[in-house]
DNA sequence: CATGTTCTGGAACGGACGTTCTGTATCCGC
DNA sequence: GCGGATACAGAACGTCCGTTCCAGAACATG
């Protein structure tokens, strides 16, 4: 019909994601979304209506990437609790040599979740949704006998999870290598637990 | 020598902490704080210097009374697992109930100690006085067989005292204290490490 | 090349922000 | 009860915020 769009919209929105993963919601500026991706403030009302928009987008694309990442991990050849190693080992090394911290998830999560109804909304979701992921594998290592669980599969699931994000936080702290590894080592410990009683 | 303050500094102080609690560093404005303490603006700026030295007043204050109060709670008679325990269950009782979930500890930890150094320093020194008091008692409880240690008690400490504080962030996406009870049983477990092999 | 439609750049808006300033009220010491 | 000093109230300041608006540029279609 007429004049085509100058950028690419997802590529906007990784933009995004990148500048309220560094500064958070509060402290990106629309002006800073415009000087980052290049766009006119008119053009980002009219693809994204605004700001929390962008941002509910933004933090939706994040989530995909993470959820996405996460599942080709778990599924990965090798039994789960080297899977889940390599996991926070990720993780860690993403922490130790970036000069922002954490995820947007977590910053969302706290900053966010409590103000702006679609991001709990998402977030809630998200986090049901990766559990569930996670507690299946429990579950099926369970079974095969190659872990035993003290607790249910969901809670250790939903646990383990929350230890990651909380690896984020930690590094707010102390992003030292040794910190964060001793940090993991104790949460993976959960995996640990006694086998049963005696044999039946 | 001239007019008396009408107001108590350390009163204004408790009252921006919990301004500053429920809406965090960005959410709360100076007029918020005006409002909330009854201050004009000439006696808060006479008084503390600004919107972020006040902030940081607030911290250190907060911070003093959740070490004293920890400390208590570690130092109750009881074992230190049921002293554990209590400190879990009040944390939960407290995110369960109140409107705003998590500790100003965290917020600033996620949301300001990145771009202001004080903060930074506080909660860095804070950290490591907390993860001290808490080796000392595991250290302890070590020692006379009350609980075997899978890891050092520094990183068993630190793991325990972010995971209290990560409750607070679990909270942010289900409140329920099923939820935060699960977490917390699950956390606990890395207490219940299958005790030294063979004897001697 | 004319027309209709969409997109873009950037000025402009109202309001909120943290902070400063000015005038006045209130107290102490004498 | 007067002089000096401090505290108070709130108007005012400059800046930045998210958003809107408008004139013009860039395309598809005939």
């Amino acid at each position: 019909m007429a004049r085509p769009k100058e950028y690419d919209e997802q590529e906007v929105v990784a933009q995004a994601v990148e500048l309220f993963r560094r500064r958070g919601y509060e402290g990106t500026s629309v002006r800073d979304l415009l000087e980052h991706t290049g766009l006119s403030s008119s053009s980002l009302y009219a693809a994204f209506g605004g700001k929390e928009a962008l941002f509910v987008e933004a933090l939706r694309a994040h989530a995909a990437v993470e959820r996405e990442q996460l599942h080709a991990q778990l599924t990965a050849p090798g039994g789960l609790r080297a899977n889940l190693r390599a996991v926070f080992d990720d993780l860690i090394a993403e922490l130790v040599d970036s000069e922002n911290a954490s995820s947007l998830t977590l910053r969302a999560a706290v900053e966010q979740a409590a103000s702006m109804p679609p991001v709990f909304q998402l977030l809630s979701d998200y986090v049901q949704e990766l559990t569930t992921m996670l507690a299946d594998r429990l579950d099926a290592a369970h079974r095969t006998g190659e872990l035993h669980l003290a607790h249910p599969a969901a809670d250790v699931a939903h646990f383990l999870l929350f230890s990651a994000y909380s690896l984020g936080f930690v590094a707010k702290i102390d992003r030292s290598r040794e910190r964060l590894t001793a940090f993991t080592d104790v949460t993976l410990s959960v995996l640990d637990a006694p086998a049963p009683g005696g044999s039946r």
